[in-house]
DNA sequence: ACGCTTTCGGAAATCGTTTTCCTTATCGTA
DNA sequence: TACGATAAGGAAAACGATTTCCGAAAGCGT
């Protein structure tokens, strides 16, 4: 293995010359940057990332928490993506992403948490696919030891920046279409809501509350917890008597449409997420189309700002309408 | 951040004689081991990692090189379930997971790979979703300057494990089952097989091959690239003259499910993988499940293995011969 | 020609471990 | 009693970078 050593004698400079230009440092002249680069390519030379970050002991590593459903063989696309995102910024940004599940954790105390990740070097943690009264991350990022990135939960401070789209503007924008498309009448329209208590679930409800008043319908709404199976016994239970259905996320749209299809209604159903199988679905779909990879890209983005000393903010991700139907997602 | 230098101190004794503790060296008394434990629980003391890879300069972590489908939005459940299986296994053993997407080394030559990998502390790759005849693959493997572990690319060296389950035996279970559970006749199956050239598309083909001449049936084989699109395409063609057709992919036989259905044809149709998304096909279909995560999760051991000093040598996975459908997949 | 500031580059300490000697103390045996 | 063998633990040199501090050389105005 090369190391910076090797490359300066090659260039006949010492070892800190070489790292400042390695570094970018001012100081520097022309032709000694031109020498050191030479005898680093000759050398095919790559710093040693773990002895880089050992000796500028700042905390450089992203620790990328997610929450997936590894119990159940349930389709992950949506974590995926976000993996992807998050892994390409980094591998562009020459960061390191660690990623962790969160099960991996959650029977250790926010104390031990901290010091895991402190002695695995990570200074900043991006949090995807948690609720915002999860104990652990409430004192992760109270206690401001990290930079923190959360997506889908508002929290800021000093050092925690939170990324989102507008999930209220987002819900009202598909449910509004879907209902102004309907061909029959839309008085009654079921909302099959997400989990209690969760913000995008509280944000969303409020956009079809809000909806409600501005198109003046009757709304009735049901907790689907974001479970296909649950959604499939609502529409079964209340799909007949509504005109339309809309429904928190995709999979609660595809166990609603599923479940009418069985019952041989027809009422138009909408979704939330943009998922591929939104495809299987049987009839096409409006859904909101939320950018996972970009929006995870960005989220790696926001921790290595905050990390060079930005303040936390909000970042609002755009989101789109989409019709997804079965010919238009197979490659 | 607590060093070993303060469990020394707290402790009474020399830095090295904790590092002996933590590593369970020879040659310390129970007493002192356990006044030094003491003091490190006292004091929440987690070595760090950064400092002991660099220090015992053995390369330790391992890279995870995969190669998921990121320019599409297509459902990647398959990758997902080897990421979870991969990192959740490597949390197990203690061992550090450096998850590479391979689009991100596709410009780079062999050495520059190795350079890169080096310069992480990598020390082991396990390779997933990559064809025999890619060049880096190859080449990596053949100048063993890692220890490497193969999924699905059956190559064995000193350094090189692969691990896979037996594509031949499970393509004829899975066929046979599919033909003798068939109510009509079965003189004529349309094998849609995987990409010309893949060693796991070959063996399930010379599997069905054998099939045919076991019980002696007409067998039409056309290339579907493992693509839903062109196995759509091939089921219109052939589709109906047949009685039978049989999938190299589970994505092939939704495609080829579907393609039947618009063609108001019931011919009995089945994959290979087991994702979730045959439940979503329409249709019971039989498949074979491959337990990715397992798969993941034996491949990273497989890797330790190897950097304790075992020799490379091939891995068979069980498979198991499921039905999926809707009602049985939802959540 | 003299002091003064810049500019450039080198020496050495440091980061937190691991690991290799080395020094004692203790024991068994001749 | 003396002698080697063994056990227990400490001192210090790595590992490969970064970064601080310092000195030499060069530029500048008077």
């Amino acid at each position: 293995m090369t190391t910076i050593r090797d490359v300066a004698k090659r260039a006949g400079v010492a070892v800190s010359t070489v790292s400042k230009v390695v570094n970018h440092y001012p100081n520097i002249s022309e032709d000694t940057i031109r020498r050191v680069n030479e005898a680093i390519r000759e050398l095919n030379f790559v710093p040693n990332t773990i002895a880089s970050s050992l000796s500028s002991k700042q905390a450089g590593r992203i620790a990328f928490l997610l929450n997936p459903n590894t119990q159940t063989q349930a389709i992950d696309e949506i974590t995926m993506q976000y993996m992807a995102g998050a892994l390409l910024k980094a591998g562009e940004l020459h960061v390191e992403l660690l990623p962790v599940f969160f099960s991996m954790l959650e029977d250790k105390s926010v104390e031990e948490v901290e010091t895991y990740l402190h002695s695995q070097g990570v200074g900043g943690i991006v949090i995807c696919g948690m609720s915002k009264d999860d104990y652990v991350l409430q004192r992760l990022v109270a206690r401001e030891h990290f930079k923190n990135v959360l997506v889908d939960v508002p929290i800021v401070n000093a050092s925690t920046s939170y990324i989102s789209v507008d999930q209220k503007q987002a819900q009202k924008d598909v449910a509004r279409k879907t209902i102004m498309d309907n061909q029959g009448p839309s008085r009654d329209v079921l909302y099959i809501s997400g989990k209690q208590n969760g913000y995008i679930s509280e944000e969303r409800l409020q956009g079809m509350l809000e909806l409600a008043r501005e198109l003046d319908f009757n709304l009735s709404v049901h907790s689907g917890e974001f479970s296909e199976r649950r959604a499939r016994e609502i529409t079964l239970k209340y799909g007949e008597v509504n005109d339309v259905i809309v429904c928190a996320s995709d999979l609660m749209a595809i166990g609603a449409m599923r479940a009418l299809t069985d019952m041989d209604v027809f009422h138009p159903v909408c979704g939330f997420d943009g998922i591929t199988l939104m495809g299987y679905a049987g009839k096409q779909m409006n859904t909101v189309r939320q950018n996972f990879k970009e929006i995870a890209a960005e989220a790696v983005n926001e921790v290595v700002k905050l990390l060079a000393g930005a303040e936390g903010r909000a970042v609002i991700m755009p989101h789109e309408l989409v019709r997804l139907e079965y010919m238009d997602i197979i490659v």
